[in-house]
DNA sequence: TGTACATCAGTGAACGCGCGTTCACTGATGTAC
DNA sequence: TGTACATCAGTGAACGCGCGTTCACTGATGTAC
C-alpha cells in the first residue's frame, strides 16, 4: 500500500538500505496521519518531522521537497483505491455483472469512508499550487481499469443488453472508442457511455456523502448507497430502469 | 450575486453607509479574484488588502476574521449557482421535463466551468480547519430545490412514469420522504430516488471534468455532457434507458 | 444654521507563529585494497 | 582480516517569508441640541 512497495522489498542487503526503506515508509505514514488531521493543503514537512522526532532538515534526505512527499501520498492513495477495486473485481470473478459492480462500488466507497482525507486528496479539489507529475497517471487509472474489466467481462458473457445504438457525434464516438481501446475491448459505444454515467455517479454520490452535501437530508447512507448502486447496476446491464432489485450487501 | 445584496440595497442614506457597502463588495470581489488564482485554502486577508491598496488591518473593519470572509465567499458561490439553476428552472416553465432537466444541468455546469475555484470551494474538498456556519445552509439548498421543483412539476403534469414501486428499507423511505416534504410534494419515493441518482451523477460528472479525472480520456466535454444529460433525463422520467435522445443544446 | 461630542474608517507598527529550504558540521556505515 | 577513504544520515542553527490578529493613533463623518 505504500509507494515504497513498488520497489521490490526483496531484502535490501546493507543495514543502511534497510533503514532507509523503513524510514521512508515511516515518513509517508506520518504524513498520511497528518493528512487525516489537517487536510492536504496544510500538510507540512516540519510537522511530519516533529511527529517522528527528527530534525526537519533530515526529511530532505528522503524527499527533495514538500511536493514530492505530496506526490508520494497521492500515488499511495490511488494505489490503495486501485487495490481495493481490483480485489473486488478479482473476488467476484464468475459472478453476475450486477453483483460485481455492486462489490466494486462498495469497495471504493468503503475505502473512501475509511480514508476521507486521502479520498479528498485525489478526488476533491486540486491542491492549489501543486501540479501532479506524470508518475501519478498510471496509479490514477487503476480503479477505472478494474471497473472496465467488469464491464468487458459482462459484455463478453452476454450479460449486458447493448440495445440498439443511437447516433452520436463523431468526436464523442471517438472518445468512447478510446476508452474501449484502453480497457474495454468488445464493448460497444452504448455500453461505454452507460459505464461513464454510472462511474461518475458513484464518485458524485461518495463525494456528496463525504463532503457533507447530504447532511440532515440523508440519515442512512448505507441504505441510500445500496439503493442507488442497485439502480446503476441495472442501468449498466440494460435492465428496465423502474425495476430496482433490493439486493443489500453485508 | 454578492452577499451584500442580501441586505436591501435600497439607497443607504449616509455617505458612510454607502462607502461601507461599496468597500465590502470590493473586498469580496478581490477575494473572489484571489480565489481564482490561488485556491480556497491559500486565500489570505493580507493579499486581499494588498490588492485593494489598503492596510491589512483595515479589512477587519469589514470582516471580523478570515473565516468570515471565506463564509461570505461560500454563500456568494451557492447563491450564484442557485440563481443560475433557478433561472434555468424559471425560463423553461411549461417545457417538457427532460428539456428542463437539460437546461438546469447545463446551467449548473456552465457556472462551474466559468468559476472553477468557486465550484471547488463549495463542491470540492472541505477547507481544512474551516467549519461552515449555519448561514450557509439555506444558500446551499437553492440549486437542489430548483431541481426538485422541476421534478415535482413533471410529476404533477404526468410526464414522469413512476413505474411500480419496489419495497425499500424503512429508514431509506424515511429519508426519501423527507426530501419530498422539503421540496417535492407529490413525488413518490421511486422518483425521489431517481432524482438523487441523476443529481449526484451531475456533480460527479462536473467534478471529474473540472478536477482533471478525464484528462486525455475525454476530448469533447460538451458532447459527453450532452449525451449523459440526455441519458439521465430519460432515466429521471422513466423512459427506456437504451433510447438516448441526442438532443443537443446551444 | 452652528457648535460639541460621539462614532467610525483607515493607518502603520508590532506580536508571535509556522513554514520550506539551505548549510556547514559530526559521526556512523559501507567499500576497496 | 584490517586499515584508509568515501559515502551517507542526521543535527541544529539560520535565512527569509507571509500569515492572522491586535493596538494606539489620526482624521473624517455623523448626530444632538
Amino acid at each position: 500500500m505504500s509507494s515504497t512497495d513498488a520497489v521490490p522489498t526483496s531484502a535490501p542487503r546493507t543495514a543502511r538500505a534497510r533503514a532507509r526503506a523503513e524510514l521512508t515508509a515511516e515518513i509517508t505514514n506520518a504524513a498520511r496521519r497528518q493528512l487525516t488531521e489537517v487536510g492536504a493543503a496544510a500538510l507540512s514537512l516540519r510537522a511530519v518531522a516533529r511527529e517522528l522526532g527528527m530534525a526537519s532538515s533530515a526529511v530532505y534526505r528522503y524527499f527533495p521537497s514538500r511536493d514530492e512527499l505530496l506526490t508520494a501520498l497521492i500515488v499511495d492513495a490511488y494505489d490503495a483505491v486501485g487495490a481495493a477495486a481490483e480485489a473486488a473485481e478479482r473476488d467476484t470473478d464468475g459472478q453476475p455483472t450486477v453483483a460485481r459492480w455492486g462489490a466494486l462500488a462498495t469497495a471504493v466507497r468503503a475505502w473512501a469512508s475509511g480514508h476521507p482525507n486521502e479520498y479528498a486528496l485525489i478526488y476533491g479539489s486540486p491542491v492549489p499550487g501543486y501540479a501532479a507529475p506524470p508518475d501519478t497517471i498510471d496509479p490514477a487509472a487503476r480503479p477505472a481499469l478494474a471497473f472496465l474489466r467488469v464491464v468487458a467481462d459482462g459484455m463478453a458473457r452476454g450479460e449486458i443488453d447493448a440495445g440498439e445504438g443511437s447516433p452520436r457525434p463523431p468526436v464523442l464516438a471517438g472518445d468512447l472508442g478510446g476508452i474501449r481501446d484502453a480497457g474495454a475491448p468488445g464493448v460497444p459505444d452504448e455500453v461505454v457511455a452507460r459505464a461513464l454515467l454510472v462511474w461518475t455517479q458513484l464518485f458524485g454520490m461518495i463525494s456528496f456523502e463525504l463532503f457533507g452535501h447530504l447532511h440532515n437530508v440523508v440519515h442512512d447512507y448505507d441504505a441510500l448507497f445500496d439503493e442507488l448502486v442497485a439502480r446503476t447496476g441495472a442501468y449498466l446491464v440494460g435492465q428496465d430502469s423502474s425495476r430496482s432489485s433490493g439486493g443489500r450487501k453485508s
